[in-house]
DNA sequence: CAAGTCGGCAAACAGTTGTTTACTGAATGA
DNA sequence: TCATTCAGTAAACAACTGTTTGCCGACTTG
């Protein structure tokens, strides 16, 4: 890649950059293009040279955000181990998902029913490949024998759902032992669930 | 009460419903005062006699929205019979809730994550308040028994948070054919959980 | 080295914003 | 009835918004 993509890569990541650390206290509707140039260290017009709007820019924060995220749930699926160790694994790895990209989580939570369509439906098309990957895995498991797909697909939006719900909870913790209460809850609430996982067939 | 304050607080009402109805297609945070008023039909100065800001109406918003959510819940703890029914009446209050209080829900989810702050602390605090008294109802029931109180408020925890979330899918559900499948996987879901609370103990 | 491509800039545009000011006129209460 | 209170108004304010224009100068290509 010729020097200038290079230079033009790098503003478009002043760009993302600029947009993201500002989303951190705002919402991506009530951000304005000149702030986010401003912090850029970039002049207003520049600006179209890379996104032709805002939302635009919103959505290449959405794949920013659900690729780190997909990274993520892969881990987790990729783990082994019985049961109880791989609900320890899976919220250790959220826990420090959550650690490693505040931002990028918050924003998600943010605009998931935020005011901008496009980017709302961005996030909601993702998260549901998300639990159709999920779904494919726990198919997979002999814990799954004589489950239904429809019941195999409502655990897995159930299990998606539970981890977005843990990481926003993680990230408006406000100190070490609020974390580890949180981790604690998701441990058992996904303990609880693994339950009747076990014994759905009795029901 | 005379018939000053009785106009005063009509006029709040078109403020509150004029900043209800913008709401359904935008952020707070992005939300313009001068909006509100022209869509409340008022001049821009008057705002000022009812709100200092428009965090203010967000939060007065925010009062309304869970007070009448608040009443559901109670609806539901009051319900009586079987698991499986009682499973079956609660999906159908949510989907009732929704149907009739579809801004306020709307604001609600947006808003929860959303960018205000005050707004977002007073949405988590009412919420916690809600898991305390589901808990406090769960806590009352047998199946309860043997049960430690972290426990049982984890258990709530979870019943909110799924609630909240079967709401915000309910809202977005594009016809009687999606919220049909909404309500499924809610019951599916919610069966789940209490089969693995019916077996909690042997684990 | 010359011609052309193109990322970034400064300036200007018309609109819109939040907030303050002094005011009007109807409800209030002695 | 008459003075007072006060919800709502119109006008003006500086500050900011998104977008377009023409231009410069460093990179690229032949």
């Amino acid at each position: 890649m010729g020097v200038r993509q290079a230079q033009k890569q790098q503003s478009r990541r002043a760009l993302l950059d600029a947009g993201l650390h500002l989303l951190e206290h705002q919402n991506l509707s009530s951000l304005g293009m000149r702030e986010v140039t401003r912090e850029a260290g970039m002049s207003p017009a520049g600006f179209y040279r890379h996104f032709r709007d805002l939302a635009e820019l919103g959505v290449a924060l959405v794949e920013e955000s659900l690729a780190s995220l997909h990274g993520m749930i892969r881990a987790a699926l990729a783990e082994k181990g019985d049961a109880e160790e791989l609900i320890d694994r899976t919220v250790e790895l959220i826990a420090g998902h959550v650690a490693g990209h505040r931002a990028h989580v918050r924003f998600l939570a943010r605009e998931r029913h935020g005011g901008v369509q496009p980017v709302r439906e961005a996030i909601a098309a993702e998260l549901a490949r998300f639990a159709d990957e999920v779904a494919r895995a726990l198919g997979a498991q002999p814990e799954s024998a004589g489950w239904s797909g429809a019941d195999v697909r409502m655990l897995a939006e159930l299990y998606v759902d539970h981890m977005v719900a843990t990481a926003v909870a993680f990230l408006d913790a406000d100190g070490p032992a609020a974390e580890r209460r949180i981790a604690r809850t998701a441990c058992t609430q996904l303990r609880l669930i693994s339950v009747g996982r076990r014994h759905w067939r009795d029901a």
